[in-house]
RNA sequence: GCGCCUCUAGCUCAACGGCAGAGCAACGGACUCUUAAUCCGCAGGUUGGGGGUUCGAAUCCCCCGGGGCGCACCA
């Protein structure tokens, strides 16, 4: 937080002068043995018995029990939790030991010894104070609780609440498992610009930015995916990035304005190969990172094991709604069944938007999956090649779990003729004051025309991924640092203040 | 952007028109095997900010700010 004088003033009366100077302070501090590695490797001591193995551990002391001339910690580093014994006469400056507060960092060193009363420790003989902890890490028992502090101050959510590490760690295993599965596959991994001249691959409105030597604007991207094809075009056949994507949207439980996609781009194959890798890369992370493919989401069965259900949008939303529609039937009718539905339909929309706004209005959220649902409107698939056999359709599916979508994937329009015509239709709406509409991209139309082979992308959510496999239903939880309002001086509530 | 809810000690929470409290943390002390140790003592607050109603406001009303949820938008 802004915290103005709040450490001059708050703290340093709430916890005593401070104890160490920069000079106790060591530059480095050798650690033997994590706290996990003491207690697998010494669970067979006996009450009462102490090895002969020193070892040195680090980590902060999160609780402390002192006895008179004995005392106990918790030393909890990122492996697990230690306890420390320490004694006066055996424990090098037993008296300072004693004042250590919770959330002080420590190395200790010392032989590996059960107590009497059976918990695995080290007996400390020498250590030494890392850092002090000059604000506390909240209520020892009950943690931080007050959402706003857990996410602006995740360094305190991270040791109050481990939810949140494993949270962050089950995150960084699925980017890994999704690295390597590709990897595996053949992909090749590449980066493409962050700052684009022209934001595309999407419908989002931008974030703008400007760089000053070239005296232009510059746009955060919104999508990867033109860049991407054009490595394709370049020979790269089998291509993927990972990445942060930038949206300037509203913000809500699933949605933050940065946030994070694979994308991949895979030569001579089309939307049904790409369902059967999707598939299979997703179910192979979740066994990779959770050893199953049988989650339970939000107290709900959630079953990821391949192959999901295949069904058309059309088909869905009959399902969902009673009434069969297509790009085929009558504008009119379209547009009461929308209306009807709840959506605020507007004049300019043909029948395909109204089919898309109508399924996602009934049908998306209904969805529990995982399915893939296929066969989109043209007219809401600007990149994506026409349907081999359903005029007015596009190649094109979403993968929905759990009532969102997941990924997003196509057989990628290639004809940049088309891709041409596609871009004006998505000129005029912006003409007509849709903000979002794609805009044209000239350098990608140019790359188009050296030739573009039969190539299946697709998108998918990182973030909304992990969130599945983490039974969290906030995005915020398995996001370090989700986006919030910037602090003001003595607005933000927190501990320590 | 709109609606609803919420903000009280460092943390977690009471008090809901009538003296602002508890547990934990902190601070001082006792204690040589604890497990949220225990025990004794002490201190800690412009009740998010501002304005209003009232004899009296943490409590009711208005404005502002932060956050949560829902809607909208999207992935």
């Amino acid at each position: 937080m802004a915290d103005p004088g709040g450490l001059a003033g708050g703290v340093r009366a709430q916890r005593g002068p401070a104890r160490a100077t920069v000079s106790d302070i060591p530059y480095r501090y050798e650690v033997s043995h994590s706290a996990a590695a003491i207690q697998q490797g010494w669970g067979a001591l006996e009450p009462g018995e102490e090895s002969a193995d020193t070892v040195s551990v680090a980590g902060r002391v999160m609780l402390l029990r002192t006895q008179g001339k004995v005392a106990f910690g918790e030393l909890r580093d990122s492996s697990g939790t230690i306890q420390l014994f320490a004694q006066a006469g055996a424990t090098r400056d037993y008296e300072a030991f004693v004042r250590l507060a919770l959330g002080d960092w420590v190395g200790a060193s010392g032989p590996v010894v059960r107590t009497r009363r059976g918990e695995l420790s080290v007996a400390v003989r020498d250590w030494v104070l890392l850092a002090e902890a000059r604000r506390s890490f909240g209520d020892k028992w009950r943690g931080v609780h007050d959402p706003e502090t857990r996410f602006r101050q995740r360094e305190v959510d991270l040791w109050a609440n481990p939810a949140t590490r494993r949270r962050l760690e089950v995150r960084s295993q699925v980017v890994r498992a999704m690295r390597e599965r590709l990897w595996q596959a053949g992909f090749v991994e590449v980066e493409t610009p962050i700052l684009n001249p022209v934001p595309g691959g999407a419908e989002a409105r931008p974030f703008v930015t400007h760089h000053n030597a070239l005296g232009t604007d510059l746009y955060l991207r919104i999508a990867p995916e033109l860049y991407l094809k054009r490595l394709v075009i370049g020979g790269f056949e089998k291509v993927f990035e990972i990445g942060r994507l930038f949206r300037n949207e509203g913000i809500s439980p699933r949605h933050n304005p940065e946030f994070t996609t694979v994308e991949l781009y895979w030569a001579y194959a089309d939307y049904q190969d790409m369902m059967a890798l999707v598939e299979a890369l997703v179910a192979g992370v979740a066994t990779d990172v959770l050893g199953t493919t049988a989650l339970v989401y939000q107290g709900r069965d959630l079953d990821l094991t391949p192959p999901w259900r295949r069904a058309t949008m059309a088909e869905l939303v009959e399902e969902h709604t009673g009434r069969a529609v297509s790009v085929a039937t009558p504008r009119s009718e379209l547009a009461a069944l929308a209306a009807e539905a709840g959506v605020a339909v507007d004049p300019s929309w043909g029948p395909g938007k109204l089919v898309a706004e109508l399924y996602e209005k009934t049908t998306e959220g209904q969805l529990w999956g995982p399915v893939f649902v296929t066969d989109y409107p043209e007219e809401v698939s600007p990149l994506a090649r026409p349907h081999r056999a359903q005029p007015g359709l596009v190649e094109r599916f979403e993968a929905v779990v759990a009532g969102r979508e997941l990924a997003n994937a196509f057989s990628e329009l290639t004809d940049p003729e088309e891709q041409r015509r596609r871009f004006a239709e998505q000129a005029a709406r912006r003409a007509r004051g849709d903000d979002e509409a794609m805009a044209l991209d000239e350098e990608y139309l140019r790359a188009m025309e050296y030739g573009l082979p039969p190539t299946a992308g697709v998108g998918l959510g990182i973030d909304r991924l992990v969130m599945l496999l983490t039974d969290t239903a906030n995005i915020r939880e398995v996001i370090a640092f989700p986006t919030l309002r910037p602090e003001r001086p003595g607005t933000a509530p927190g501990p320590g203040a």
